[in-house]
DNA sequence: CGTACTGCTCGTGAT
DNA sequence: GAGCAGTACG
């Protein structure tokens, strides 16, 4: 028996068409639990042994580095077992050990090394250190490749302080925050500061047009990029310069996109243009030897802050699809069969769902019948809330010797809601850990050693040089710095080449400039070693000669203790780094560093509890969550609440929620809660009465617990029940009577006229796409939102 | 020049 | 509750 055909027989029909699927586009729409998974790393393993595809030529995007790492580890796996067959005619773990070390460094040096898998934005930067010095942005400025990667706090540093300082306006009227996530916006969809006055006329346009051509300047500078700009770059690069894009485009023959309804519009150019090579007619593209195939599930997408376009995923049959309708499309498979929930948690998932009108009709089939009652606890606050989840983890844990700590996740909508969770944890002393949050890299004496390493890279990172010109303190104050900062604008040049002038120092420091230059000389003296020592010599040379450890060590605080085991804990990161990565260089540790997630460290097998929010739970899986804080206001969030499309996204969140359980869901809420220090009394959330009660029952009496729920809201009817309403109304008055076809026209209550593009479903079940002029496509489902015809 | 204190504002999600 | 700017004081 060949090893191919085994992990084929693993697969059911639908998967096992996606994963045979050779060349051309396949869209795979992949319910929660669907394995979906499994498909890609099975795919990624039949294009190499079956195709004779060579693993360089495969680009695989993930949406986090955990689950790209996942993926690498689970096709070392597949590959050490047929290789341990093909070699020794045996299975891999009855070999030796010399011989198992053997094959699996051949395995990475063959199959994952040269494999690009990776999320978006690591694998661009990883272009970028290729080709960044190429680009040239709309104004002719360029990039280094020793570029920095400037974080979400350097760049709101940068932003206000030109808000502030630069253009000395208002905090109030130009809110720093709010400009922020405005120019990101842009960002993402392709716009320059130029064409961003144009979509915001008048004058907060003008003005927040000018604070985006501000801040880019500024990146310019120091020779730096936000997290956008990783994407946004290589888009451009690859639209201005045809022999790169061919380059990449010859390649990756193969492309493979996971988690395809969160991708933005600046991903997707990106992904056309390695695709097609930048040929706008389908006519012209070569699919010989090449695919691009994506994966995802519009009933997930969870990132619409982030500018992610489910309508992309939607779109895909007719941007590179065959058109056909769903029964006879070779482009698209549908993986509705969920290995993972037990029966009644999907039923209540489908339910919920199903409150939703943006969305292609998809019910996820269980592959495991019944299960326990989803439990449903209403606590009197927060504390009583995390008292009974701990509570049930623990008699859980006792009743059934399968389930340790690790089995349990504890999922909310906000990273607050975290502490009284984690305060009862701390006392029952129960392991856990928690994602999100603060992270290990945002931690000050971090943040300090990076800038440290950033300045020896990037000598242009002005940002960094100022973050550590005076720490640990050397006597280089405040007004001395200023004149520093000044002269270098005056001359506009970097900082750095002021500091490293002699002259320039002594004439405008003064009493500190001793101190400037030493500091200067030091930096320089270890400059001239970074391509030469391990990027972990760099990182201690530094904090010694810096002081910074000497100061921390002289304090004897606990605070300062516990720096300094911190700083031990980022020597292991990059000695780790040094022994893993194929290039340890300095500026790839710094750029992992940028792009790491503490999600990439969560060990599944850590017996610890997991604490995280519903966002971070996507893609994962435990046999027991407990989805707590379920009331209005916090989930649904607050600023969703009023807004119909919002609303739906946090359904989306709660479904997300609902379908990382395998085996026990609990549902709680808080009659009382304390939001910013005050008390505030919750309403339960609308989504628990949009869950069928029978599925539901009482922790202490097993009964149903939510018929006293759905009574009272008989007056004041829920979302459910006002659709179930409506889509009376609408039958009655015969709207669904009218059978749709693509290119009817028709106008909608709040966006207007418009033009079918897509019908999804047959009969009663229908879905529409449709056009409206200046905005992204819209599902409609007719039977729920008014549409008339003109 | 550096630090300690006060008072003010702000508050979703994250690569 | 935290982080930040502004201010008073050593």
């Amino acid at each position: 028996m060949s090893a191919s055909s085994d992990y084929l027989a693993h697969l059911n029909p639908s998967q096992r068409q996606a994963v045979e699927h050779f060349e051309g586009p396949l869209l795979v729409v992949a319910g929660a639990g669907s394995g979906k998974t499994r498909a890609l790393t099975y795919r990624i393993a039949h294009l190499i042994r079956q195709h004779g595809v060579d693993p360089e030529n495969i680009l695989a995007v993930t949406f986090t580095n955990k689950a790209a790492k996942e993926m690498k580890a689970r096709l070392e796996t597949i590959f050490a077992q047929v290789w341990a067959q093909q070699e020794f005619g045996q299975r891999f773990e009855l070999l030796g050990e010399y011989e198992k070390t053997q094959l699996m460094s051949k395995v990475y040096k063959k199959i994952t090394k040269p494999l690009w898998i990776g999320t978006f934005h690591s694998l661009c930067s990883r272009i970028l250190r290729y080709d960044i010095d190429k680009y040239r942005d709309e104004r002719g400025r360029s990039w280094t490749k020793k570029f920095s990667i400037f974080d979400e706090n350097d760049v709101q540093g940068v932003i206000k302080n030109i808000i502030t300082k630069e253009m000395d306006l208002d905090e109030k009227q130009f809110n720093p925050r709010t400009i922020r996530y405005k120019i990101s916006n842009a960002k993402n969809l392709g716009h320059s500061p130029d064409q961003f006055l144009k979509e915001n006329p008048g004058y907060k346009g003008r003005v927040m047009s000018e604070i985006y051509q501000a801040y880019q300047a500024q990146l310019v500078a120091n020779n730096a990029l936000d997290f956008d700009d990783l994407i946004l770059l290589p888009t451009r690069l690859f639209q201005q310069n045809e022999s790169i894009l061919g380059y990449w485009h010859r390649k990756f023959n193969h492309i493979l996109v996971d988690e395809y309804q969160d991708t933005n519009r600046i991903q997707y150019d990106l992904i056309r243009l390695l695709s097609t090579n930048g040929e706008d007619q389908p006519k012209n593209w070569d699919w010989r030897g090449r695919s691009t195939f994506v994966v995802g599930d519009a009933d997930q997408s969870i990132y619409s802050f982030r500018m992610a376009d489910f309508t992309i995923l939607l779109n895909f049959q007719e941007d590179f699809g065959d058109r056909l309708p769903d029964a006879q499309t070779q482009t698209m498979v549908k993986l509705e069969e969920n290995y993972r929930s037990r029966e009644n948690i999907l039923q209540a998932a489908n339910c919920l769902i199903e409150n939703n009108s943006q969305r292609i009709d998809k019910v996820l089939k269980p592959t495991r019948t019944g299960g326990d009652d989803i439990i449903l606890f209403k606590a009197d606050d927060e504390r009583d809330e995390s008292r009974f989840v701990v509570d049930k983890i623990l008699e859980l844990k006792q009743v059934n010797p399968e389930l340790n700590f690790g089995s349990f996740a504890i999922l909310y909508r906000t990273n607050a809601q975290s502490r009284p969770f984690e305060e009862r944890l701390l006392s029952y002393r129960i392991p856990y850990s928690i994602v999100g949050g603060f992270k290990f890299y945002d931690r000050q004496e971090i943040k300090d050693a990076i800038a440290y390493l950033r300045i020896l890279v990037n000598p242009a990172d002005t940002v960094s040089l100022l973050r550590i010109i005076n720490t640990p303190r050397r006597g280089i104050g405040k007004s001395t710095i200023e004149s520093f900062v000044n002269a270098s604008k005056e001359l506009d040049i970097p900082l750095w080449e002021i500091l490293t002038d002699e002259t320039s120092v002594q004439t405008l420091a003064g009493r500190a400039s001793k101190k400037t230059l030493q500091f200067a000389n030091f930096l320089q003296t270890i400059q001239s070693q970074i391509t030469e020592l391990p990027a972990s010599s760099i990182l201690n040379l530094v904090l010694e000669q810096s002081g910074y450890v000497e100061e921390l060590k002289q304090k004897g605080t606990e605070e300062a203790d516990n720096r300094l085991a911190n700083l031990a804990e980022l020597d292991n990161a990059i000695r780790q780094f040094e022994a893993e990565s194929e290039d340890p260089s300095l500026v790839e540790f710094l750029a992992s560093a940028s792009l790491s997630s503490d999600l990439d460290d969560l060990q599944e097998d850590a017996e610890k509890v997991s604490l995280m929010t519903l966002h971070s739970a996507k893609g994962l899986e435990f046999p027991v969550v407990f989805l707590v804080g379920l009331e209005q206001g916090t989930c649904p969030h607050a600023r969703s609440i009023d807004d119909p499309l919002d609303l739906e996204e946090e359904r989306r969140l709660c479904y997300v929620g609902i379908t990382r359980a395998q085996e026990n869901l609990f549902l709680t809420h808080a009659r009382v809660r304390y939001v910013w220090g005050s008390l505030e009394t919750k309403v339960p959330s609308q989504f628990l009465q949009e869950l069928p009660p029978e599925l539901l029952s009482d922790p202490f009496t097993g009964r149903g617990s939510s018929r006293k729920t759905s009574n009272s809201s008989q007056k004041n009817p829920s979302i459910a029940q006002k659709q179930r309403q409506a889509l009376k109304a609408t039958k009655s008055n015969g709207a669904t009577s009218l059978t749709w076809e693509v290119g009817d026209r028709v106008i909608h209550a709040n966006f207007g006229e418009g033009v079918v593009t897509h019908i999804f479903g047959t009969g009663l079940k229908v879905n529409l796409a449709i056009k409206f002029p200046g905005i992204s496509p819209k599902i409609i489902d007719p039977r729920l939102d008014s549409l008339r015809r003109p």
